[in-house]
DNA sequence: GGTGAAATGGCCTTTTC
DNA sequence: GAAAAGGCCATTTCACC
């Protein structure tokens, strides 16, 4: 992981579908090269993959929101994990410090969808109390830069 | 937007360095034909674009937190956006309903540089008072399922 | 560096309003 | 009949060994 490997990154994070050879062209590499850095960093982990970058509203997933889970007790990360996974409204979960035990980043296609995908998070098990906050707004999303 | 396109958008979002062939074959499409498109998707703003998934922590990006923003009085969103935009920490904001005016998603290499990004944020003009959350641990992070 | 495949533009056909 | 969308083909570029 050095240098290279970041402007590789970064060129890849701005433009994914980039060819080979375009990458190369502004890193200072030939198109084979580039293509066994790429792979090495896929084989570390370091690139998790490639995704498209789609407009939520577009695909009517129009409203999102983020909740504040509570928890009964003390419940082990991966078992609020693997109790969230199913749902397929969550789009981001993280344990947190703080009162809250984790925060819930919930997508759906409107209000209706989500008051559904609410009831259905508070009847995780494990769950004792929800604090919901709806956006709004999207100001502003963008990957983190190197 | 019909069904084809919406598993085109689908099949790029799992890969977006799939060639157009790949995508045409799953899709029963000739590969010219899916490349016409998701040229047009991609002007009509419903795909933005194609970008690679990082392991934040390879990167030197390991630590994370959700701040609520509240503001002096009222102030407009774009205003918010534009004074949120130049600080590189923020990956994501959001307006919000709820006591907060705003959530500030910011991502940074360590807990001093949190500190240094949250110190920052609070100097932003029309912000007056954060309560940060700091993530422990990331459980979840995917795309929205069409 | 050579081979095979992918991207891209032109052209024709088909379907629909 | 005109417009929109897909298939096919040819050329250039790229990926992979």
């Amino acid at each position: 992981m050095d240098t290279l490997d970041q402007r590789i990154v970064s060129q890849l994070v701005t433009d994914a579908r980039a060819s080979y050879a375009e990458i190369g062209a502004v890193v200072g590499l030939s198109a084979p090269a580039v293509k066994r850095r790429v792979d090495k960093l896929l084989d570390l982990g370091i690139l998790r993959g490639f995704t498209a970058v789609v407009d939520p509203e577009a695909l009517g997933w129009g409203t999102e929101a983020f909740v504040e889970v509570h928890c009964h007790g003390n419940v082990p990360t991966h078992r609020i994990r693997s109790g969230l996974e199913p749902l397929p409204e969550v789009v981001a979960a993280y344990t947190v410090s703080g009162p809250a035990d984790a925060i819930v980043h919930l997508r759906a296609a409107d209000i209706h969808h989500l008051e559904t995908a609410l009831e259905r998070l508070r009847a995780v098990e494990f769950i004792s109390r929800t604090v919901s906050t709806v956006v709004l707004s999207r100001l502003l999303e963008r990957p983190p830069q190197p």
